[in-house]
DNA sequence: CTGAAAGCGCTAACAG
DNA sequence: CTGTTAGCGCTTTCAG
């Protein structure tokens, strides 16, 4: 059983292979009762288009790369899901490459897509490098660059980023509506952006309550597990505090596990509120008040992004996906 | 700045594109010397070589399709991490395919997989569906087939599976020694194997120590967290039970919080043990005792033999890889 | 509306 | 050790 090639269709019908390649790729300058022999020919035949011999021809693929840190990171692979929806029904084809947060697996995967020929890149920045000399690179090959979340500003392209500056707000808001007023920030990388919007959202509800914060109030690079229980453990030891807002929920698991190991009280004593709404935020005990991100639309937005990118309709435009802050135990009244 | 192509560094160096090709491939039959002579000019001129061209050539291609239900299980995202690390370094490319459980999508991935003419595929069964003639196609058209976790041992081809009879074994022995008496089974779905060896385990640790597994005591199909609450609900109302053993962690959350809710006290009064060990399994209240399956390993075993096939040297194996009880709360002593 | 012809970039016989 | 030749399967001018 050899493969079926448009040239076997071409000779079975008593026509050329050219007009094959037109008819099944819906060509108006094919009769519309070729176009239907051919199709019907095709079907009977098993026929299966050759995608590399297409791609190699035109010198695109119908291939798109997408790049994130990590796939089992709750926001990411709902991203995935998304960027899914769109693609796959619009005939495309996603190749998922995860960096692990290392610049240098980052650098590889792009270099690997690029010389597989993708026909765009979406991507979700590592950590910061301050090298991007490999988004330059796609920039420059005229391959359609999508970025989401973690970007950078500076390279060209269509962006999709979360409203962190108002989910950080929302967040700050809730915990000085519950009577809380040392409130610190573990906080992540704030060379890249969306840790330096939420940063940002943190303070400006602080001085909005007249509440000033001091850099002894910042923990940076807090968003693990272990920086969260170890940053809570400092805190504890060294200043007053009565809440925090952790950049990630991982961190506030950590400071949560510290609190409840030196027996604070959450709530009542001690609020915290996290980012992201992993799976265990609200299985944790107590629940943890977070910030939703909706992943599956900003996959949905990236996506759709790509496809204006690969028809040439648009490029360069930064849209932003609400989200949204859902209470639960972790941030219970002050006391 | 067009492509570079071996034509180019062949014109460039004075010798022929077969040379170019050979010297790249690191054929020795190609003199050392010009060798690194095509090696550096390729370098000086920024070759990339062109993927597709060669696979069009050879009929195959690096790339390898992984076939799972769902990445954003704690399982399948680390089987992908731990097939990434043996295909990566090897030159394999992944692109990988979210079926959803859904046996027209997991069809159709197979199919387009297929169309892009991939070197393997690496697949996870979604669900029972009784029909795998997309599987046998795979097989018939000499692509090689690594089946892991959800398999259909049918299936020609490579296969790795857990110790799920053992790791169930082990679960319900645990539930025993603790003093539970009357254990009932979650079950998954029993029509795939790795659910049937779960129900097994349970129904010998049962009856080794002369328990007898009535029907009543297996809900089949309760893998969910909804499914494994409301089976709980009418565990509760109809027998007498002291204990539970889930087929996976999902079913065991819904069942520990229909419990809390009725005020049932876990453990003591109700013992818990889940499977699959997620995430949240350690971060729930109770905490939940459960099975770890060493997914990560599992991902590498997959990759080995993908390669193997590849490289035409084995086939149609099948390994095990052994599980591990992590004890917690959940399943604390009976009173 | 269809055909002829050329070629995308690479590899692999077969010669020498 | 290297060159010649042919072609993987498809698309796309350019003619008619």
């Amino acid at each position: 059983m050899k493969k079926i090639t448009i040239n076997d269709i071409a000779k079975e019908l008593g026509v050329t292979p050219s007009t094959v390649s037109r008819a099944l790729a819906g060509n108006t300058r094919v009769s519309e009762k070729t176009r239907k022999l051919v199709a019907d020919k095709a079907q009977e035949m098993g026929y299966e288009p050759n995608v590399m011999a297409a791609s190699l021809r035109k010198g695109k693929s119908d291939t798109i790369g997408l790049v994130v840190p990590r796939i089992n990171r709750h926001f990411f692979s709902n991203v995935i899901s998304g960027v899914e929806e769109v693609l796959n029904p619009a005939g495309y084809n996603l190749v998922i490459c995860q960096t692990g947060e290392d610049a240098e697996k980052e650098r590889k995967a792009v270099a690997t897509l690029l010389r597989n020929r993708v026909g765009g890149i979406i991507l979700s920045l590592s950590v910061q490098t301050g090298l991007f000399d490999h988004l330059d690179e796609v920039v420059s090959r005229k391959v359609p660059l999508v970025q989401f979340d973690r970007i950078n500003p500076d390279v060209e392209g269509d962006k999709i980023v979360n409203d962190n500056f108002s989910g950080a707000y929302m967040a700050v808001r809730h915990l000085l509506e519950e009577g809380y007023r040392h409130i610190v920030h573990f906080a992540g990388d704030l060379g890249l952006r969306a840790y330096a919007e939420r940063f940002d959202g943190y303070k400006k509800a602080m001085e909005e309550a007249g509440l000033e914060v001091l850099p002894s109030m910042v923990f940076e690079n807090t968003i693990t597990r272990d920086a969260g229980y170890e940053a809570m453990g400092k805190l504890l030891a060294d200043q007053k505090a009565d809440a925090v807002f952790c950049a990630g929920d991982y961190s506030a698991l950590g400071a949560i596990e510290c609190l409840k190991a030196k027996g604070v009280k959450i709530p009542g004593d001690f609020g915290v509120v996290g980012y992201a709404n992993e799976p265990f935020a609200e299985l944790m005990y107590p629940s943890l008040t977070t910030v939703e991100q909706n992943a599956f639309v900003m996959g949905n937005k990236a996506a759709s992004a790509m496809i204006r990118c690969l028809e040439g309709k648009a490029f360069n435009m930064e849209e932003v996906v609400p989200v949204s802050l859902i209470k639960r135990e972790s941030s219970g009244k002050r006391r």
